[in-house]
RNA sequence: GGGCGAUUAGCUCAGUCGGUUAGAGCGCCACGCUUACAACGUGGAUGUCGGCGGUUCGAGUCCGUCAUCGCCCACCA
């Protein structure tokens, strides 16, 4: 035995007689992680012999602490690798965190900038890069020690972070590769542009959010009007700024023919409508008529002027631009012509493609006007977009200005709104990958669990957008191309020479060469005679997580880890990052292994705070889960998140404050959870929060963030803890041995089919992700079976010395088995007790006793006896539990004083006696009941009904006192039955239910009307017998 | 605009293949500190299963529709 195991013991007493009512779990939780650590039972080496079960961990970013999501992510995590482990697999979970390029830039710049006034310039690239790495050393520290505390089995030797040099390979290789195969290209295209960060964002990281703004109809001058055409031209636009950058106004080739499709369209809509959207609908469609006299004439003009080349002129610039034909210019919407910003907008961009357009970038990378708008250069967009409207009106180009609510783009990162910008981008080809990544779930070679989200990846992947990877930030992997405007193809070829770990080829331009290095770095001077000047920008973040599952085990080397775990088996991720993740995972393992990276994708729900709100730093309702695990323990922050994991339902979350001084709690709300020092409402004391900032609001102590959810967890820890104190306090005497099923009692025989059934129901549930499944039954188990009666039972035989040995060994069977089960879910408390109860009876099982592993964690997991399921004893016993319930009820409905004892009179036939008469004494101690024989009442002996069963009725001596009362009880019993078995007979009466409806289920009907009829007639007796004098 | 999900007790949620009188935890009421457990025990009260229509012998469950809420995608000069 260990040290740690002997010392334990020690302190446990040697009956469990010491243990406290209470479990501790903060003592459990250091005690039992680090014995498992030292074993190295969290360790997984490739083994040909054994079937390997892989989890890699989705890594979380670096920018922070974890939060609740993270724990729900991981604990499932958790029971997935600890449930396979026991079953035998092989069981690697490989732990990691990610850089989070723009997040953890951006988190570090703003804390630069708060606490040093500095901003990255100030530090420069290396410097900057040096402050990032600090921030990830403490965050990474502290994220690996939450998962720690939370009880996570990783295999802390491989933990990777995706800038390390085992990921920075493969990211170099993978980068090489897509480059030889022209999967990767450079080249000029409008992009979500960050003004704050200044960086590209990819679709996926912009977010629209409405805000009041407002549509501005301005006109632009017809340059030499005939007679006959308009003056101007109006438009409409919500960014008046961009107009500096207009290169053309487009009108539709056909007004007339787009009029009739959008009125005809409009009008089939409105047939089909529901009559609340008619009217809306109704206004439409006069809107679009009224069109037709209004603007057609001019627009049919402008369409025709358009074609003749004729043009516009762009006011405060004052340049001439064309009228173009585009069907991107609608007749149904705004003016009826648009104004062409190719270099702004991301239509206008494929109009300007279409017509060779030139497009005009007017903006500075940091969000302020540039050289190309004359006196407007240096104003940032707020200021542009006011004088330029300003400058409008004092031409009197401006003809109305509506208000009007804009869903505007904003970054995820910065919260500030996205500026669609012309830039020069790395860009991945997704056409085919896309297309490989689409086959492997339509084919199953991956499985997407629950199915429906399969559709999101499919629609997401079928769009086949090229994928944009570079980002002008210092913190990621730096993309490995160097440029070389001067050299020819020979120089390239001469100082290359022999070298596979080259690859060039031409800028999309043709203006120059792109170099790219597989593995190290290019000296300025590698081509003699040139000068070649590195990329600055890196990729992004999901570049490197893309190849985590394979660049983890190794990839690109052929390292045995690769061969044996890879594909890995599951992948538990939350649904929002199905695409950004998951899709591109998948892509990048079959293009680097040829092999899906796992098998089966499980989505769990999302943890929303009171209000039904996702829960996030930056609203303030987030939950550490430190904190719910300081207040109530690890073990029931995993169960009670395992607990909430149902298939459809997201987790909703109130969650409250809890006031460090007098632990009373404040519910959150929208309002209070920002605020950085909260005063008690009830012992009138201040607390401060995560938003504390100020020295003195830091001072005082913090009020944690709990949910009072996890109270049902917590509870049942504490259940299973004094359940198994009751078994250590009941080994004195254990002997170990062989036992028969036939000569055990029927509760034994029942709680032995109960607990095969029960450990079916689990195993089944987790194999389907069925986690709340498996934790509910669990729960009913041990709770209302195991506790409230079979501990209850067995506490009789355990004082009578000729049934306690037997009686011993089942206990300790039963709960060996429940502690097997509930390990993947509460680690820690299973470990405690499981240990515990090595030291009393090392030596358990049946029907054959055997040794117990030396860990709940590396034991078998159990598999159902199916011979133990009985139909036939669990009816058995539920016709005990029946008349139990029913005397109880008696009890409590009558107010008895708990020391009285009722007197029972059992009505039964043999077969049920048989069964009843053994459960005597359980009544006795039970439900308070003496069981004074097997026979009806005497003429005169006054008594009631409790219950009537098939060949049983069950009655109770009653007091004098009592008659009124039970008569008047009874008589209610009556009126209710008979409605009951009116409406019973009516559905037997119709033929048709009797006719049509499955003969077992009709005969169920017969029965259960025979059984009412019973229960009516017992208690029309019983009115009878109490109404005599 | 397209898609997904939800709506069941005061609150948070289960409910398998359509089949007895619809469940749990918390909260509430009554009684009880009985040597595993008051973080507990025993018992109780609480329901138009969002509305309407349909299929069916039978609907919380299946279909249609409406309403409300949430999420995702696309787009809006």
């Amino acid at each position: 035995m260990s040290q740690t195991a002997s010392r334990f013991e020690e302190a446990a007493g040697e009956d469990g007689r010491s243990l406290p009512k209470q479990y501790d779990h903060k003592a459990a939780e250091a005690r039992w992680y680090a014995f498992w650590e030292s074993r190295g039972y969290f360790h997984a080496d490739p083994d040909p012999g054994r079937e390997p079960y892989t989890i890699v961990i989705p890594p979380p970013n670096v920018t922070g602490a974890l939060h609740l999501g993270h724990a729900l992510n991981n604990t499932l995590q958790d029971v997935l690798i600890r449930w396979k482990r026991m079953q035998g697999y092989n069981a690697l979970w490989v732990p990691g965190t990610d850089h989070a390029g723009i997040a953890t830039q951006a988190v570090v710049e703003r804390r630069l900038l708060a606490e040093e006034g500095k901003t990255r310039h100030d530090l420069g690239r290396e410097g900057l890069v040096a402050r990032i790495w600090q921030w990830k050393d403490a965050y990474e520290g502290r994220i690996l020690s939450q998962l720690k505390s939370m009880g996570c089995s990783c295999d802390w030797r491989r933990t990777r972070f995706t800038l390390d040099p085992v990921c920075a390979r493969a990211v170099r290789h993978t980068f090489f590769r897509l480059f030889c195969d022209r999967l990767i290209y450079r080249g000029r295209r409008l992009v979500n542009w960050d003004t704050l960060l200044q960086t590209a964002v990819a679709d996926d990281e912009v977010f629209h959010e409405p805000v009041p703004g407002h549509f501005w109809y301005f006109r632009y001058p017809v340059i030499d009007p005939r007679p006959g055409e308009p003056q101007y031209v109006v438009l409409a636009t919500t960014r008046p700024e961009t107009m500096l950058g207009d290169t053309a106004v487009a009108v539709h080739p056909d007004p007339e023919a787009a009029l009739d499709a959008a009125e005809k369209e409009l009008a089939a809509r409105r047939e089909n409508a529901p009559e609340k959207e008619k009217p809306a609908l109704e206004a439409e469609l006069r809107e679009v008529r009224e069109r037709r006299t209004r603007l057609l004439p001019m627009l049919v003009k402008l369409r025709d002027m358009a074609l003749q080349g004729r043009c516009v002129m762009l006011p405060l610039q004052n340049r001439p631009i064309p009228l173009i034909v585009d069907a991107w210019a609608k007749p149904e919407m705004g003016t009826g012509c648009v104004k062409i910003t190719p270099a702004h907008d991301p239509n206008d961009y494929e109009v300007g493609l279409r017509h060779d357009l030139p497009m005009v970038n007017i903006l500075n990378p940091d969000g302020t006007l540039n050289e190309n708008v004359g006196k407007y250069q240096g104003l940032n967009i707020p200021q542009a977009r006011e004088r330029v409207v300003a400058d409008l009106q004092a031409l009197g180009l401006v003809e109305r200005i509506e208000d009007r609510l804009i869903e505007l783009a904003h970054s995820d990162r910065s919260k500030t709104p996205i500026e669609p910008l012309l830039t020069d981008q790395w860009f991945v080809r997704m056409e085919s990958l896309a297309q490989m990544a689409m086959d492997a779930v339509t084919d199953g070679r991956v499985r997407i669990t629950p199915a429906r989200y399969a559709q999101g990846y499919l629609a997401w992947l079928s769009e086949k957008r090229d994928w944009p990877i570079s980002r002008q930030l210092w913190w990621g992997h730096r993309i490995p191309i160097w440029y070389c405007d001067t050299a020819d193809e020979d120089d390239l070829r001469r100082a290359f020479a022999g070298r596979d770990d080259v690859a060039w080829h031409r800028d999309e331009d043709g203006s120059r060469w792109l170099i790219c290095l597989r593995d190290g770095e290019l000296p300025e001077d590698a081509i003699p005679g040139h000068t070649l000047r590195q990329e600055e920008d890196v990729l992004d973040t999901w570049f490197s997580s893309a190849l985590w599952p394979h660049s983890t085990l190794g990839w690109p080397e052929q390292t045995p880890e690769l061969a044996y775990f890879y594909p890995t088996s599951t992948l538990v991720t939350s649904r929002d990052i199905i695409t950004l993740w998951v899709a591109r995972m998948v892509l990048a393992g079959l293009y680097n292994v040829g092999e899906v990276p796992f098998r089966d994708v499980y989505i769990h729900p999302k943890i929303l705070d009171g209000y039904g709100e996702g829960m996030s730093k930056s609203k303030g309702n987030g939950v550490d889960p430190v904190d719910v695990m300081e207040k109530f323990g690890a073990d029931a922050l995993r169960f009670g998140l395992a607990y909430l994991t149902t298939e459809t339902q997201d987790i909703r979350m109130p969650v409250s404050f809890e006031c460090p001084h007098c632990e009373h709690l404040l519910e959150q709300t929208r309002e209070n959870r920002v605020r950085p020092r909260i005063t008690c409402p009830k012992c009138k004391q201040a607390f401060s929060t995560q938003w504390a900032e100020k020295p003195e609001d830091k001072a005082l102590p913090r009020g944690p963030v709990v949910s009072e959810r996890f109270e049902l967890a917590r509870n049942f820890c504490n259940k299973l803890w004094n359940a198994s104190r009751f078994v250590l306090m009941n080994l004195e005497g254990y002997q170990p041995g062989e036992t028969s099923p036939e000569d055990l009692p029927l509760e034994d025989r029942w709680i032995l089919g109960r607990l095969a059934t029960v450990t079916r129901t689990v195993t089944q549930s987790l194999e389907r992700f069925r986690f709340s499944e498996a934790a509910r039954c669990l729960y009913d188990f041990a709770w209302d079976e195991f506790c409230s009666f079979y501990v209850e039972m067995v506490k009789l035989r355990l004082q009578n010395p000729q049934t306690r040995p037997a009686a011993q060994r089942i206990l300790v069977h039963v709960l060996d088995v429940l502690l097997r089960l509930l390990s993947p879910f509460v680690p820690f408390l299973a470990e405690e007790v499981w240990q515990l109860l090595r030291s009393g009876a090392p030596l358990r099982g049946f029907p054959s006793p055997g040794e117990a592993a030396e860990s709940v964690m590396i034991a078998a997991w159990p598999t159902a006896r199916a011979e133990d399921e009985s139909a036939e004893n669990a009816a058995r016993f539920r016709r005990f539990q029946e008349v139990l319930g029913a005397l109880r009820e008696y009890r409590m409905r009558n107010g008895l004083p708990p020391a009285s004892q009722l007197q029972v009179l059992m009505a039964a036939e043999a077969s049920v006696r048989q069964l009843l008469e053994p459960m005597t004494p359980y009544f006795r101690t039970m439900a308070g009941a003496v069981v004074l024989g097997y026979r009806p009442p005497r003429p005169g002996e006054l008594a009631t009904v409790v219950h009537v069963g098939e060949g049983l009725e069950v009655r109770v001596i009653l007091d004098e006192a009592d008659r009124r009362r039970e008569l008047e009880r009874k008589r209610q019993e009556l009126a209710k039955l008979e409605s009951l078995i009116a409406a019973k007979r009516r559905k037997l009466a119709d033929e048709k239910f009797t006719s049509r409806a499955p003969a077992p289920v009709v005969e169920k009907e017969r029965e259960s009307l025979r059984a009412l009829e019973e229960q009516y007639a017992a208690a029309g007796d019983v009115v009878a017998r109490l109404s005599q004098t």
